[in-house]
Formats: structure tokens, C-alpha cells, sequence
DNA sequence: CTGAAAGCGCTTACAG
DNA sequence: CTGAAAGCGCTTACAG
């Protein structure tokens, strides 16, 4: 009997099975762009430990568009995916949670209804903030992604209570929202040359966007970081090659943990380290 | 009827129906790495045209296992999968081709039994040597990974028939295989400042490989590119932050094309054009 | 047009 | 231990 099924090199239908055991052993993992070096970090995180488990990993990239995320969620819902790993959402988590019902939903920042498993943006901003200001500088900029997002709401919080401490007001004018990309970084740079207002320091929320500042700092003979110091975000192979302060928030291990806390079942809440990579883009003052 | 459908919120459940059916709606890509530029965004161009066509992308990054690629060949085969798009391949063509009997698979590099669409490498590749030549030099290396890979050989190949055109051999200490990352480049570099042999320029199989390059000719105090002449490859943010020249391969079009070939069980074989983006990391010598 | 039945290809519980 | 039956949740072809 084997031996037929052997010359008859016989395979079950997947479908079938999952059918009947009602799991499919596919995750789905919901970002919201392929081309960003922290998704990338968290998904191969997270990749390397489904291999490692047999499972499949069904990748998404939402660009945040609503409809394109609730389509996975759906998913959970009709029994394709077996649990999700939500690394960016577009969606509100009012809209999310009622599909915790189908399946393990694991975020990859802090929520208080969801296993999670999150850098502390908070904490790292205030350490990377004290590290500047121990430096002397007091006229700081931020970039951050989509204003109504966590990390952005972590870091303004980081920085007004930072500010606090050494007397000093938040400058709208050097928050610097809407940056995800190299051009972006560029842009921000450009702006505040045509203003002529420049704080001392930024600190980019990505590598790439610290990169487009300094490329374009450069454009306009603005010395890196004896006029502007920079810190990046990521430290990805791009701050190595530009030497660039950054900081490390070992995504990879983020991700991994996330299929740890969905391929156990566990219900925690994990924090993540973060370390400040000192190189050569922010002066002493 | 309707109404009570949508009172009680029902969905199908998905793998009844794909038993039902007899697909899935789901397309397979196998990558070697999640992290690498060149990936990155051909997975990026099959996610966009997924997508509006309904697609989900089951992601697989096999860092070149051959049981791991086998099992993606497997899911199609037991119809989990409708399709598989190869990006690049662990196991041998011979052992992959008779999985077409199960759905359609795409290449992209070139492969006479394989609807294909493919950068042309040996052109891109002597385009480049043309360039480097016209600008006076003779003393060449080059970057390449897999040493038995497609793009390897047809670089060789380029390589040869290039410098025969000038009457200079081929120097095999100025060929360097299994470059992948940033650390290859730099060990590249390394390894030629000890022995203290410099070809004039080199081309890079990656922009992170010569991105290791140029920092650790920073490192030795090598002037880029009055002493040494560096172009890149896949035209990343990375290459421009660098002012690297590079060549855009123009990967996002592969990996929409690719889709394309599949949705439509088209057999066609696509030339993806490229394009040299001159920066300043070249000299004329 | 409507509704019951057959069938997709498995797994599992159960009878023999 | 073996083998036939029931059931997973759909879709489609068919009878009424």
C-alpha cells in the first residue's frame, strides 16, 4: 500500500485538510510596506521561527489601506490564516479586536487588549533625548511618520516631558511629521533651509529619512554634524555606510517573539531593548 | 435571507471553498532573503499587482534550503497554491520543472522551459564594462554571489568576451563570489589591501556590498574614486545617499510583470531594460 | 426559479 | 487492527 502510494507519488489536497482539522498552518503578517528596513527586520524575525515551526507565512502589505487590512482580518475570520501579527495597523483597534474571536492577533507595539511585543518608544526617545541634551543640545527636532500613530504620540510625549526638564518649549516648527522615505528626509532638510530657522539636532525616525537630510545637507554645504547633528533610526547597513549615530531596537527580535507569543498561545506583553548606536553625525556643543 | 446572512455575520469559510474550487487565490514567491534590496522590490511590484488582482502572497524565504523551496513546490502541487513565482532558486531546474504539471510557475531569470522575465545580465553587465572601459580602465574586478549562479555566469561570461575586446586577460584574484552583504564588501576590500593588488575599479553585485567597499577604503585611507572606482547595483537609497553610480535594474517592473505572466497563463519571455545611473563614483582615468 | 442532493478530498470516530 | 461511514463546509448540477 505505501509502496503505491509512493509510485503514485500521491499528495494530499491542503485545502481538504485544512478543511477538516480546521487549521491551515499559515500566519498572516500585516505590514504596511515591504520596502522599509524595520518591516523587513521584524517579518524576517518572524519568517526564520515559522520555518523553524512548520508554518507559512501569508505577507501583506496594506500601504494602510483599510479595506486591503480588514481583507486579512477576514481571513482569520473564514479559517485561512490561523492567527495574525499585526506589525502596523491601519485600522482602529476598536475595529480590530472583535476578530480576536477567531484567532491569536499579535501586535507588534503596545496594546492593552492584545499580546504584544513592542519596542518602548517612549523610553528610548527619552534616553536618546538625555543623550543629546547631556551633549549641550537644546534646539531639537524630530521627525515621525503618520501623526495620529503610537510611536508618534510616544515621541511627542518623550520630548515635551524631556524638554520640561531643561526649561525649554516644543517648536512645532521642528516636528517634522509625514516622513517615511529618503526624500522625505530631503524635503525636511529643504524646508528648514528656506526658513533659515535650524534647531542643532534631529532625530530621524529611520535611517533612510536621517540619510535624505544628510544628502541633502550636503546640497547645500551644511556640515554634518558641526551645524546639524543627526540620529537615525534603524540602524540599518545605509547608517553604517554613512556612519551614522542611530539607534538598535533588535527588530528582528521583535518579530521572533511575536511568533513565539501566537505559536504558544501566550497572552503576555513583551518589551524589547532598544541600544543607542554612538558613530559620528551628532557633536558636543 | 440576506438579511439574516448579514445579522449573523457569516462568512465562508476558505478552505471549503478552495477545496470546492480548486484554487486559492493564493500565490506563492520564493526568495532567498527577506532583507535584500533586489527582493525587496520585486516582491514589492507582484504584492501591488496582487493585490488589485485579488491576490495573497505567500512569502518564502528560503536562504537557498532546497527542502525549503521543495516545500513551497510541494504546496503547489497539493493545491494550496495557484501558482509560483521563483525569484531565485536553491534546487536545480530538473528537479523544479515538473512541478509545472501542477499550476503555473514563473521565473525571473532566464530559463528556456519557463515563462520568464528576467533583467538581461550579460548586457547590463557588458554595458557596464563598455563604460568603464571608455573611461580608460583595464585593471577590472568584479562582485558576484552564488559562483554557480545564472547572473554569475552570465557576468563571467560578459566579463570575458569584455576584456578580450581590450586584450587584457582575466585576473581570477580580482573576481570575488558569495557577496551578499555590506560585511562581504568590506572583507572584499580587506582582503585586496593586504595583499596590496588593486584592480582601478570594481563592480559591485549589490549596493550594500559596495557600500562595504567604500567604508572600508575609508577605513585604509583608499580615495574613492581617484583611487579606486566603485559602481554598485540595484539603484537603492542607499546608492544615492552614497552618491554611488549604480545600475537600476528596475526590479519593481520585473516582479509586475511576473504577476502579470501568471494571472494571464501567459509563456512569454520578458526582457526587463536597465539603466546606468551615473553618480560620482567612478573616475576617468 | 427553488431546494435537495451529490461531490470536492480529506480525517476521525466507530463498528466489526 | 481494519475498513466503511460520517462529517468538515462549501459549490454546482440537477430534479421538481
Amino acid at each position: 500500500m505505501k509502496k503505491i502510494i509512493k509510485d503514485l507519488d500521491y499528495q494530499q489536497n491542503l485545502p481538504a485538510v485544512h478543511l477538516v482539522k480546521g487549521e491551515t498552518l499559515t500566519l498572516g503578517v500585516i505590514i504596511p510596506y515591504i520596502d522599509h528596513p524595520y518591516f523587513q527586520s521584524v517579518v524576517g524575525g518572524i519568517m526564520e521561527k515559522a520555518f523553524e515551526n512548520k508554518y507559512s507565512v501569508l505577507c501583506c502589505a496594506t500601504n494602510y489601506n483599510k479595506e486591503e487590512e480588514l481583507k486579512y482580518l477576514l481571513m482569520l475570520k473564514r479559517k485561512q490564516l490561523d492567527g495574525l501579527i499585526i506589525c502596523s495597523h491601519a485600522n482602529d483597534w476598536e475595529t480590530i479586536l472583535p476578530y480576536t474571536d477567531y484567532g491569536p492577533i499579535i501586535s507588534c507595539e503596545y496594546v492593552e487588549e492584545l499580546p504584544c511585543v513592542y519596542p518602548d518608544y517612549y523610553e528610548t526617545f527619552m534616553s536618546v533625548l538625555d543623550y543629546v541634551i547631556a551633549k549641550g543640545h537644546r534646539n531639537i527636532g524630530y521627525c515621525t511618520g503618520r501623526s495620529g500613530s503610537f510611536s508618534s504620540k510616544m515621541r511627542l510625549s518623550a520630548f515635551e516631558a524631556s524638554l520640561k526638564k531643561v526649561n525649554q518649549g516644543v517648536s512645532k516648527s521642528w516636528v517634522f511629521e509625514d516622513c517615511f522615505t529618503m526624500d522625505d528626509g530631503k524635503q525636511v532638510l529643504e524646508n528648514l533651509y528656506r526658513e533659515g530657522n535650524f534647531p542643532t539636532v534631529i532625530l530621524a525616525n529611520g535611517d533612510e529619512v536621517a540619510a535624505g537630510m544628510i544628502v541633502q545637507a550636503k546640497v547645500h554645504g551644511i556640515a554634518i554634524p558641526s551645524e546639524l547633528s543627526i540620529i537615525g533610526f534603524d540602524n540599518s547597513p545605509l547608517s553604517e555606510a554613512l556612519d551614522l549615530t542611530t539607534v538598535d531596537l533588535h527588530n528582528k527580535k521583535t518579530g521572533e517573539q511575536a511568533f513565539h507569543l501566537f505559536y504558544n498561545h501566550l497572552d503576555e506583553k513583551i518589551k524589547i531593548p532598544f541600544q543607542l548606536i554612538k558613530r559620528n553625525t551628532v557633536t558636543t556643543l
